[in-house]
DNA sequence: TAGAAGTATC
């Protein structure tokens, strides 16, 4: 457990590291009131709250409770300690505290929280955590207030109890609640749900491989998605042409960062290719930003007389737009409807505006956006955004935003989008603005957060804070170096990329020097050897900042690093990307 | 007895 923020100091961290490791509220106690003497935490909110917040998700959960109990009984001045309830409820669930679990919903049925859905989604969460569905619904039906958090908890809380409940369960039943974790955004539980299937006895098919190749392909753990075609071949699982196994294959290993390996297997594929396989592959060169590929792989599709479905023309059109292939994208738009007679879905729409204001067509894209004979959706309004945005068109990058809003006012992405164009401009007064409309509706930036693969074992970061404690003081002084470093042969860092609406140009500084990105990369320099190549998974599109780092990073470094955002891959090799800056 | 659960998407 760590505090986030990056003034804290190294005193006041070594401090909460130990109070985590504390197991009596003695202990607690003791080390609490050494904080507030030593002012390293002041009886203030919202130090307190950080902490209580850390406990919660700590190793230790039982810790936020005895804190917020310590906190309400001992310090009696302390104002706005309510913000700590849904930590505190979170933790009472996580650390199946039944009697702290009645006493708090006790004290919110008779206080305004019981009017927050923030406070009373965590109650019901709370009680599926505990396994006391029967408490979830009642508190669920009684609610002054739902919202679409609220509904997901309860599905997610009758899938678990149903699935919980069944005595019996066969491979269907696993494939069901892995494909649904899958769908649901969750493939690490999918993961975990078929380690668990294989190890009471339960003998993969088919289609238990070919959704666990999914959330592995997910959460691009390629030694995993080695291990299931190894599995694959030594047991003979189906790979007839009827078998999406191929093309999940292919998938995986692209999404994995292996191109060339999911071409191999591309081409070893025994049977007759079905539709799949090729559209696995041509998407697979689109992310990679092979669009030449991608080309070649569909005319010899067509050569092999193959109709090309929607998907094709999909992972056509995205090659395209990843490559920087702009021509080739607007004759396969027209391909697609002139020789195959086919009716361009809102996707490919979405794909074709984006390629031509990427490319700085931006009057045509908007023309494509309002004559379309389809409803322009969010992505389509986004990907205008973005093109205002590389080209410095503020009034219609605000114009395409609110209408992002509009069509999706819980999609922060589009927020943050419009309040990051404003701070390029530097108009932060409409900066603050868009921070209020967020926080008036709830919504809340996704952290972004870097995955990176080492010795057997997965390391997670978050802006500031390695998931594993033992990583982040290393990996702080790695990156301090690796700044000074860049800055030497001229790195600037690109202030304009730090969203907040921060005065001080240092703390804007250190803030861009935290992204998660960054932390796994230095962890990487850190820990895999010469030669190997770093790979590292985002799930946010990487900034510019981060972008020109990790050029610079492979060139002094003599590394090579290969990202995948949220989009597509980025191959960084001395001082370049294979994305041109074209992403 | 077969079937269910499964891939590729801006």
């Amino acid at each position: 457990m760590i505090i986030t923020s990056s003034s804290t100091s190294v005193a006041a961290n070594s401090t909460i590291i130990l109070l985590d490791k504390c197991t009596t509220l003695s202990q607690v106690r003791q080390i609490h009131s050494y904080m507030i003497k030593t002012n390293l935490v002041t009886t203030h909110s919202l130090s307190v709250a950080k902490l209580i917040s850390g406990f919660s998700e700590s190793s230790n959960p039982s810790q936020a409770v005895m804190l917020y109990a310590h906190m309400l009984f001992c310090v009696h001045d302390l104002k706005g300690i309510e913000f700590s309830v849904p930590s505190v409820i979170k933790a009472c669930g996580r650390s199946r505290a039944f009697r702290e679990a009645h006493q708090i919903l006790a004290h919110v049925l008779k206080t305004r929280l019981w009017y927050d859905p923030f406070v009373t989604n965590s109650v019901v969460r709370m009680w599926l955590e505990l396994g006391e569905i029967e408490l979830a619904r009642k508190v669920f039906d009684r609610m002054p207030v739902r919202d679409l958090i609220s509904w997901n908890s309860l599905i997610t809380g009758y899938l678990r109890d149903v699935f919980m409940t069944m005595k019996v369960k066969d491979v269907v039943t696993w494939t069901t609640m892995i494909s649904a974790c899958v769908l649901n955004h969750r493939p690490r539980k999918g993961l975990d749900l078929f380690r668990e299937m294989l190890r009471i006895g339960i003998r993969p098919d088919a289609p238990s491989i070919v959704s666990v190749l999914s959330a592995i392909a997910d959460l691009g753990f390629v030694e995993e998605g080695k291990w299931i075609h190894t599995y694959i071949s030594a047991n003979k699982i189906d790979r007839s042409g009827s078998s999406f196994i191929g093309s999940a294959l292919v998938n995986m290993y692209a999404k994995c960062g292996q191109i060339e390996h999911a071409y191999h297997v591309f081409r070893s594929i025994s049977h007759l290719k079905n539709i799949g396989d090729w559209n696995s592959m041509i998407s697979g060169f689109a992310i990679h930003g092979l669009g030449h590929e991608a080309i070649k792989l569909f005319l010899e599709m067509e050569m092999a007389e193959l109709k090309p479905d929607d998907i094709t023309f999909l992972g056509l059109l995205s090659a395209c737009n990843h490559g920087g292939l702009t021509n080739e994208g607007q004759f396969y738009f027209q391909t697609m409807q002139v020789k195959y007679n086919m009716v361009p879905k809102i996707q490919h729409y979405g794909c074709i505006i984006d390629l031509l204001g990427r490319a700085g067509h931006l009057q045509e894209a908007l023309r494509i956006t309002y004559h379309m004979p389809l409803e322009p959706d969010v992505l389509i309004w986004k990907a205008i955004l973005s093109a205002s945005m590389k080209h410095n068109k503020v009034e219609t990058a605000r114009i395409a935003a609110l209408r992002a809003i509009e069509l999706d006012p819980e999609d922060s992405s589009c927020y943050v989008l419009l309040s990051n164009m404003y701070a390029k401009v530097g108009m932060w007064d409409e900066v603050g603005k868009v921070r209020t409309m967020m926080k008036k509706r709830g919504v809340r930036k996704i952290p972004g957060c870097s995955s990176i693969f080492v010795n057997g074992k997965v390391h997670e970061f978050l802006i500031g804070k390695a998931m594993d404690l033992g990583d982040n003081e290393n990996v702080h002084c790695m990156i301090e170096e690796m700044v000074s470093k860049l800055k030497l042969e001229g790195y600037e860092p690109d202030l304009n990329q730090v969203l907040l609406d921060i005065e001080e140009d240092d703390e804007k500084e250190s803030q861009l020097a935290l992204h998660s990105e960054k932390m796994a990369l230095a962890f990487g320099l850190m820990n895999i050897p010469h030669g190997i190549p770093i790979h590292i998974v985002k799930n946010l599109r990487i900034c510019c900042d981060c972008h020109s780092f990790m050029q610079m990073v492979s060139k002094i470094y003599k590394r090579r690093i290969v990202v995948r955002d949220q989009n597509r891959f980025h191959h960084f090799e001395n001082g370049s990307c294979s994305c041109n800056d074209h992403w």
